[in-house]
This record gives C-alpha cells, sequence and structure tokens, in this order.
DNA sequence: CTGAAAGCGCTAACAA
DNA sequence: TTGTTAGCGCTTTCAG
C-alpha cells in the first residue's frame, strides 16, 4: 500500500510537504506538478483512519434503523442520504434489529468509531438506554420517541388520528371503527388512536376497536371475522399495511369498499396503491424527516449542541376508498 | 475522553500491561482486578480507529447498495446482516443510487476506510468501473453481474424463465404474453425472458411480447390498452411489482384472474400477496443470497481469496393467479 | 509478569 | 515555501 510517507520518499520532500499539498495548498509550482504525477502514477489514496485518528474524529454519521426493509425506515434513510450525500459526509448504517441490547451494543460501536453525531431510529427505550443517550459524549439524535430533556424527532401523531377522524365525519359517518395495536408503542398504539377518538366524540360519533398487531394476515383474519357483524361504515386502521390485510378481507367477502365501507390507513407509503381503490391515508414525509434529522446532525456535527425536540407535521391524502356516507 | 494511556496512570501500569489486559491476558490476578475495576468506572473503550490503523485493516465489511427500498436489496441485506451479527463484524453500508459514478467514488472511499472485503450490489458496470475492480487492492465481491474473471454471485435467472413458461405450459396454455423490460438489464431483460420463450417454442406454444419499464404505473396502462385485444391466456410479467400494474389493469377491467387470465410474476416479494389472489412469482431467495455472499466475504477476509462465480437456483412459487386452462 | 520503545499514516506547530 | 518534530491511541517486539 502507497502512503504519504511513500509519497514523500519518491518526490524527495518532506512528508508535511505532501500533507500540505494534500490540504492547504501552500507548495511551489514546482513541487505541486512533481507530486500530481507521482499521486497520480501510483494511485495514492489518505488513509482515512490515520486521517481520523489524527483528527480525533471521522467525519461519519452514524445511523441506527431499527430493521431492514421497514419502508419508512428505507423512505428516512433516503432522505438521510440525500443530504449526507450532498455534503460529502459518511453514513454508518447499522441494524438493531428490534432488540434493545443490539441497539445499546451500536451505540457503542459507534462511539469507539469516532462518529460525529449518532442518529437513533427509536423503537423501545428502557432505563439503560436512556441513561445511556444521556451520559453519551457522541451527541446522539433520537428520532421516533420523545424523552424529557433529550432532543428528539417525532410526528404529529395526535394530529393526524384527528385527520382521519375529521375526514370520516365530513363524509358523513357516525359509526366509525379504529382497528388498532398495542399502547407499548405510544405513536401509533396510543397517539393516533386517542387523537381519532377525540374528533369521533367531539362530534357524537359512535366509535367502536379492534386490537389487532401490524401485520397483514392478522387484520386479514380479524376482518374476515369481524366485518360481517359491524355496523360501522368507517373503518379506521392503524397503519397502511394493516388497511391492506382489511382490504384483502372486504373483497374476500364481497364488501365493496367504498361504496358499503370507507377505510383509511396511515402511512402514505406507496403501498396503498397496490389495490385498487387506492387506500385514503395519512402521509408521513419520511424522506423530509430525514432531511430534516440530517440537518440536525450537520448543525450538530459543527456546533457540538443539537437542539431539543422537532414535532413534524403530517398530511391527509384523499383516494378512492373512502366516500361520502350513502343516504 | 479517556484512553488506554490514561488508564494506564490510574494503574500505575504501562501502557503495554494494559493492552495485554485487554487482549491476550497475560496479566497478574492483582493487576488484572485493578484494571477491572478503572475500566468499569472510567467506562473506557478502546478506539477503534487506533486499533485499526495499526492492525492495517478495520474487520468492517463495506456493502455497496444501488438504492435504499428496494425490496430484493433490503432481503439481500438481512441476509449480509444475519451473518454478519452473528460474526460480530461491522458492516458499511454505502448507497450508489443507481449512479455508476457514486459506485466508484464508494468504492474508493471503502478502500481508504481499510475496509476488509468489499460486497459490490451491482447493477451497470462499465469499462471504467471493470477496471477499478481489476486492479482494486481490497477484494471485491461483485453480486447481480457476471464479469469474465472476477468473483461473482447471481442468480439462474434463464432457469427463472424456463420455470414460469414449463408452469404455463402445464396449465394447458397455448397463448403466452411475456411483458418485460429493456434489454440493457440483462438479467431480467434478457435471461428471464430467453428462458421463457425457449420453453414456449419447444412446446410450439404462441408468445408475444409487450416492452414495458419497471413501474406499476407503466404497466397497469398499457395493459389497459393492450388486454382487450390479446389472445393470450397467461401472462407472464417480468417482475412481481409489474405484475400488480397488470392486476390492476385487470381488475379495473372486470377481467377474472385467474378464470379468464392466468398472470404470474418474479421475484417472490410479500407483495404478491398484497392482492387477492395472490400473485404466481418465482422465488428468489434475496436473505440466502446474502447469507452466501456474507459467508464468502468472512471467507475472503480470512484467506485473502474469494472463489470465482456461484449461481444460486431459485424456485416457483404457484399462488391463486394462475390456473389450468378452462376448455 | 511487566515496561520501554518503536511505529501504524497522518497532521500541525514551529523553525528555518 | 519547506523540513523537523511530536503526537493522535493502540499493539507488539524485546529486555528485564
Amino acid at each position: 500500500m502507497v502512503t504519504l510517507n511513500d509519497i514523500a520518499k519518491m518526490a524527495n520532500v518532506s512528508k508535511s510537504t505532501v500533507s500540505r499539498y494534500l490540504n492547504n495548498g501552500s507548495v511551489s509550482q514546482k513541487t505541486r506538478e512533481k507530486l500530481d504525477k507521482i499521486v497520480q502514477e501510483t494511485g495514492y489514496q489518505p488513509n482515512l483512519l490515520a486521517q481520523s485518528l489524527k483528527a480525533q474524529k471521522s467525519n461519519m454519521v452514524g445511523v441506527i434503523i431499527p430493521r431492514y426493509g421497514s419502508p419508512s425506515t428505507n423512505e428516512v434513510l433516503k432522505g438521510i442520504d440525500s443530504i449526507a450525500y450532498t455534503e460529502d459526509i459518511q453514513l454508518m448504517i447499522t441494524n438493531s434489529d428490534l432488540d434493545i441490547e443490539r441497539t445499546k451494543k451500536n451505540i457503542r460501536l459507534l462511539q469507539r468509531q469516532k462518529v460525529g453525531v449518532i442518529i437513533l431510529l427509536a423503537t423501545t427505550i428502557d432505563e439503560e438506554l436512556e441513561e445511556q443517550l444521556r451520559t453519551s459524549k457522541t451527541p446522539i439524535i433520537i428520532v421516533g420517541q420523545k424523552l424529557s430533556g433529550l432532543p428528539a424527532y417525532v410526528y404529529q401523531d395526535y394530529e393526524a388520528g384527528r385527520l382521519i377522524a375529521e375526514h370520516a365525519i365530513k363524509l358523513g359517518h357516525r359509526h366509525l371503527l379504529f382497528v388498532g395495536v398495542t399502547e407499548e408503542d405510544y405513536a401509533v398504539g396510543v397517539l393516533r388512536k386517542k387523537g381519532f377518538y377525540d374528533v369521533a366524540k367531539q362530534n357524537g360519533a359512535q366509535v367502536s376497536f379492534i386490537q389487532s398487531d401490524f401485520s397483514r394476515s392478522q387484520n386479514y383474519e380479524k376482518a374476515l371475522k369481524y366485518l360481517p357483524q359491524t355496523k360501522a361504515t368507517y373503518i379506521a386502521a392503524a397503519t397502511d399495511h394493516m388497511a391492506i390485510g382489511i382490504f384483502n378481507a372486504c373483497m374476500e367477502l364481497g364488501v365493496q369498499i367504498p361504496n358499503q365501507i370507507s377505510l383509511s390507513g396511515f402511512g402514505g407509503y406507496s403501498e396503498t396503491r397496490n389495490v385498487l381503490p387506492h387506500i385514503t391515508t395519512i402521509q408521513y414525509s419520511h424522506s423530509e424527516m430525514g432531511e430534516t434529522i440530517m440537518k440536525a446532525a450537520l448543525q450538530t456535527l459543527e456546533t457540538g449542541k443539537n437542539r431539543l425536540h422537532t414535532e413534524l407535521p403530517v398530511q391527509l391524502l384523499i383516494q378512492g376508498s373512502t366516500e361520502e356516507l350513502k343516504g
């Protein structure tokens, strides 16, 4: 491997001259040309490890994702990556596989790697992890979970629930059904539902609730069982994926969407367009979230500080699966 | 930041002793206990950059992906990650965003990071890139593209095309339609199609062809236009995603699947199960591919060598969208 | 079992 | 403009 030292010897100059040539540039025309040539010929590339060691930090940003393949995570990554790329900073992506211990381990690893900032796409946080987050010398940006006193980026999930309910009410629906998930997931299980309920009740609508999980199959099964006996004319599923499961059950049972029942999700992923009619949903602008986070990360890289939490707005996307209640 | 040197001073021993304590272990009981305590209290963590610099290499594996969010890429990543995790080796994932220049740049970056191996999930390769691949000091494992003389991992795409055609023939279909993509994509555009054609012709079936692209919408549009006039009773789309577009068009036109027309895809992603009936497809075991690659990477890490190309088998997955031709 | 010393590749004073 | 020197944090001979 050709090193800076090699180059120096070949050119009969000192290492510092080569280093200057590579960085600042205060070198004579002559030596510059000489070095140009040598670097060209040897294909020399500075060793990043050495540079980072010297600088006491790398210009890398660590990202901890909950798992591969989640559409939302992918969108966020795209946003992060787009900014990182234009700013020429390198991403170190690690996967915690929904495992809190792996999350902790990944944080340690990234710290040891001397990344400048860590972006944590969080799911659950226990005490030990919280402690780790609070005491980390490396700044950590938390996404998706609020922790008092720690900087975090979240969506307006309560607002999202309200938007869907308002939409349903506006269409004239009075019998609503919310298909939700465990309250352990604060954003999806609590906030979306609460927003939905609050608006529904304010408007005197009837709301019923089914607890389900995130899988398509589970929602399909539940819907098959529950649909025939429901009086609801509007079903709000807590995620798009869940909505797809319910959608399939409707097809199976010959229940027409949106004629007989309106159906909506949350998420705004392209999968809502995999079925016809497309499913009304709440758009979470994940890529925008990614960009926002990455910009915050950049600022943190420069200043060493990061600001407190920010909530990103969401948007109602009306598609074909919801319709005005038939007289 | 607390360093090995700090620990040494605190314990009144030399750096080498601490280093030995951390690695080999040839230390007296006494000093070991002393160090245990200090390390515990200070929360000391060895600097990975320094370690890697010293060792002249990091135990990282670089992965270059074509873009975020592709289902196949995600599956491959899962496979890679699962092995990497158990072997405790760190992944450095970079995104080339389907841009060949970015690919080249990423390779250089990873080389400078001193990763042990680079895994390249390739799309297109031009001369310059090929040169880069051939001359790289860092071993590079290529996935998805064959290059003579370079180690690579690919799928049996020709075989995949054959399997689908055999399936159609076996069901009694005589009028087949293949919806494909540009031949610039060798695996999808050429091999799958060729396998399909070869079997179809061997069996005296009629085959027609429509050139489309990878998007759902484009295939939806094309199908809307073409379906009413086709005599085909079996449509083979070149990917699952394309098949979904065609599926939607059938729904729109009231063409019943599989009663009137059988439809299949390639890919085996879960999206084939987003619609009812589920779509018959060819399973590409991407996660298995990921595991295979990562194992190869590990071997390369140890031996410094990597073997020549390997083809991974594919599998027919029969679901509800294909059916025996009605008399 | 332990310590001194050298060195991985690079940068940054400080002199010259 | 250039070279000398020291040092980032760690590992690894080689003596003791």
